[in-house]
DNA sequence: GTGGTCTAGACCACG
DNA sequence: GTGGTCTAGACCACT
C-alpha cells in the first residue's frame, strides 16, 4: 500500500503523512477505518517505530486521525477539512508556478496545453 | 535584488542559485555581465562568503557562469540551454500537480481556470 | 585504502573523488556496499569533515554514489554510466597526448611501443 | 599566434609557457630569434604585463629563453634537452594514462586502436 | 583585487 | 548515530 522511496530527498515521515493523507482524502481509506498500530506498520514497512510514531503525531494533530486509547489509531469521520485544505495548497502550488511561466516566457497557451494533457494522459490510470 | 528568506527550509546557497538562475534565464542578467564579487555579494546580503562561494561554484559548474581567474565572475553568453532546462523542470512540476489534483477529483475545468486566473493576475505586473 | 597526495596541485576533494570513482568504476566497490561515515573517514585520513562531506557531496550529484538518510551513504547500484564516462574521458586524454606528441615529432612506433610496454609491465601487479 | 583560454582552468602564464615551449620544441620559433618584449606581449594579448614577466621569467630558467639586457629576450640556440624534456614528460603522462586504462580494464587493443586513429587523424593537418 | 580550498566548530533534521 | 548547512577565519594562486 505504502511505498517508501529511501533516495527521495524528503523525509520518511513526511512521504508516510503525505501517503496516507492523500489516500484519505481520495477516499480510499474511508472513516472510522483503523490504521495498523505504530509497531505493526514499522514491521511492514522496516522503519523505524519513531519515524511512524511522528507521522502519526502530525496527522493526529491535522485532524486527519484520531487516537482511542487502548483500542488504536483510525481515520476520522469528517475528512471534509482535509480535503479543502489539500485542494487549497495544490491551489497556491499551482499559482506559483505560474508565475515562475511566465517570468520564463512560457505561454498562456502552451501551460494550459500541458495542463491538458496530463489531465486526459492519467484519466482512468492510477499509478502506483 | 536578491532576497533571501531565512525562514524558507531550502538552503541559502540554494535559494541563492535558483535567484541568480531565474534573472538569467529571463533576461535580466545579459550574458557576459560580471557578477558581485563574491566578498561583495556576502557583505551586501549578510551572508558568509563561503555560502556564496558555493552557489557560484554550483552554477559554475551549470554552466550558468563562468569564471576569469583573478577578474571575477560573468554570466554565460549562451543560456540556451538553461533556459530550456528551466522550462522542461516546471513542466514536469506541473505534471506532478496535475496528477495529485486527479487523485484529489479536482476538476480539470476548475484546475484550467486557476492557471488563467494566475496568467491574468500577473500580467505587466511584477510584484516581488 | 585511499591515499591523499598533499603534495598534489589538485584540491583534496577532488582527489578524494576520483579515487573512490576509480575504485567503483574497477568494481573494488560493489553496488550497495557502503562508504565510510564522513566523521570516519575524516578521521582515518585526518582531514576535516567538510573536505569529505563535499567530496561525498559531488559524488551524489554525479550519480556515483546515494544517501540514505540517518543511514549512511552507499555505492550506486549502476555504475554502468559511470565507467563509460570515465573510459571516454581517459580516451580524450589520449587523444591529447597524441596530438602533443605529433608536434613533437615523437614517432608512431616509438609512442605505441611505450604503451605495450605499460600494459605489460602492470600486467598482474597492482602498486599502489 | 597565441591563443589564451581565459575560461581554461589552468593560469594565463602556464598557458603562455606551453605555448611557448612547443613552438620552440617543434621548430617554429627557431634559436636565436627575438621573443617581443613584456610590455608588447601584453599588449598585444590584452593581459597584465606580469603575467607575461612571469611567464618569461620561467621560460628563462628552464633554459628555453635567454635574455641580453637592453636588447631583448631570446629563443635559446640549443633546444635539445628541452625537447628530450618534454618527450620524457609526455611518455610519463602516458604511462600514467595506461595505468588507469588498465584498472578501468580498458583492452590493450582498443588502446593502440585509439593511438593510431589519432596518429593518422592529424597526419599533415596542424589545428591551432 | 579576484576566486578556490581548507580547517574548526557549531547547529540542524532525520532515524 | 547519519548527512547537510552555515559561520568564521585562514591561506593560496592568479591578475
Amino acid at each position: 500500500m505504502i511505498a517508501i522511496d529511501y533516495r527521495d530527498r524528503r523525509p520518511i515521515y513526511e512521504q508516510l503523512i503525505e501517503n496516507i493523507e492523500e489516500m484519505a482524502a481520495r477516499g480510499f481509506l474511508r472513516g472510522g477505518s483503523q490504521l495498523p498500530s505504530v509497531r505493526q506498520m514499522a514491521a511492514d514497512l522496516s522503519i523505524n517505530p519513531n519515524t511512524i510514531q511522528r507521522a502519526y503525531s502530525e496527522l493526529e494533530s491535522r485532524g486527519v486521525i484520531y487516537v482511542v486509547k487502548g483500542k488504536g489509531t483510525f481515520i476520522s469521520d469528517d475528512l471534509g477539512p482535509l480535503l479543502t485544505k489539500k485542494k487549497e495548497g495544490l491551489f497556491v502550488e499551482l499559482d506559483g508556478l505560474v508565475r515562475r511561466a511566465q517570468l520564463l516566457s512560457v505561454s498562456e497557451e502552451s501551460f494550459l496545453e500541458r495542463c491538458r494533457l496530463g489531465f486526459s494522459k492519467l484519466k482512468g490510470g492510477n499509478g502506483s
